[in-house]
DNA sequence: AGTTCCATGTCGCGG
DNA sequence: CCGCGACGTGGAACT
């Protein structure tokens, strides 16, 4: 990784245009070829930047970065305040628990927390308009399409609907309804959600793992 | 702006639980307290961070970062590498071009882009379920409601069907129809535009701003 | 503060 | 390689 903490200017040609005023920014570029151009401030992203691979002209007091679609990243150094570069080698990377996918497994394991006597047919069912992410059994015989969502929001409802839409029309599911879990349904995802016809629920991540442990103790 | 390069192990503890095993890392933080740990290569997304604001627990070898939502990142030092801080200033911050805001602009000076003949009613057009980007008239006296993405996907789609509900029931506008206008238009957007019976059309940004730099040169 | 919507979104997976 | 959906989405504008 190379640092270089200058004054500069910056501009991008892509998929806008783009420019930076003269100012002190640090300029970061990746063993993999990504630049990036941060101000000591405004979160984790930086002002500008190109996501490798890039291609990489270096001038005196001047960088230009192409991409291969064609973009273009300029920067021209005024006044070099400090530089370095160092070898940190690979990373492991990241290990996350806690994303949408550890909760479809975790319900797919217990449908009967979604509702009493929920049944499991099959996870990710295929649809021409996507894959609903569980389809169950419900106890009163109906087929039951669930969508899982870590934060419910107004887009998963439309969603869930979607797929309901072309579930209704194959005769070999019989009566279709549809459920909406996640760990937090927003208010106007259940106002839309109940006048579809949808029912909601929220679901206790902690809990179904607790489940999950006792299950795996067990066995 | 501080610069720590360092082998580490991270935790963080929040909406997710991510952890990441010891490596050589950069951790940068920067004036408004926000921090990011950037491994070297991936893009410009660090692997963890917290934004601003932040309380900043500094101990030996170890620092404990928690945010008001009772979000928390755990730093541990094994071994610092390089270590450096500097004042950068203010910066004048990124002028952009480009962005759906020029494209809606540009649109709106020539809706006969869009389609022929269509003439422009007004702007950001106000329904219970948000604005519409463009209203028009079209050359068949139809209402027409114009939704500008700069990429058409299709959450654009349900968001121009939301408004053309409405729209359908103001009797003043008389027959209303609708049309999706993006850069690009995905496929599964467009059968959905179809299935509506929602028009959709790609427009060319550069050619709009050679209309746009004719028009100023003309006045 | 809460909500909505854009973004050079980025990232990862599956066809 | 493209399409599609999740993301600790982030961030800004507006209520």
């Amino acid at each position: 990784m190379r640092i270089v903490v200058a004054d500069c200017t910056v501009q991008y040609e892509g998929r806008l245009n783009a420019f930076l005023p003269p100012a002190t920014r640090l300029v970061m570029v990746k063993a993999d070829g990504c630049v990036a151009v941060h101000a000591d401030g405004g979160a984790y992203k930086p002002l500008n930047w190109m996501n490798a691979p890039n291609d990489f002209i270096e001038e005196e007091g001047r960088w230009v970065v192409i991409n291969p679609k064609g973009e273009r990243l300029t920067i021209i150094f005024n006044e070099i305040h400090f530089e370095t570069a160092m070898d940190m080698g690979d990373d492991p990377g990241l290990q996350k628990d806690g994303v949408e996918a550890d909760l479809q497994r975790l319900l797919a394991e217990s449908p009967g927390e979604i509702e009493e006597g929920l049944e499991l047919i099959r996870r990710e069912y295929p649809t021409p308009v996507g894959p609903v992410d569980l389809l169950c059994r419900g106890a009163d015989g109906a087929t039951v399409a669930v969508e899982i969502k870590r934060r419910g929001e107004i887009d998963g409802v439309e969603q869930l609907t979607r797929y309901l839409e072309f579930l209704a029309r194959d005769a070999r599911l019989g009566d279709v309804r549809g459920i909406f879990a996640a760990q937090q349904v927003k208010p106007q995802a259940r106002t839309l959600a109940e006048d579809r016809g949808i029912a909601w629920v929220e679901v206790d991540y902690d809990k179904l793992r607790g489940i999950e442990s006792t299950r795996l103790t067990l066995f």
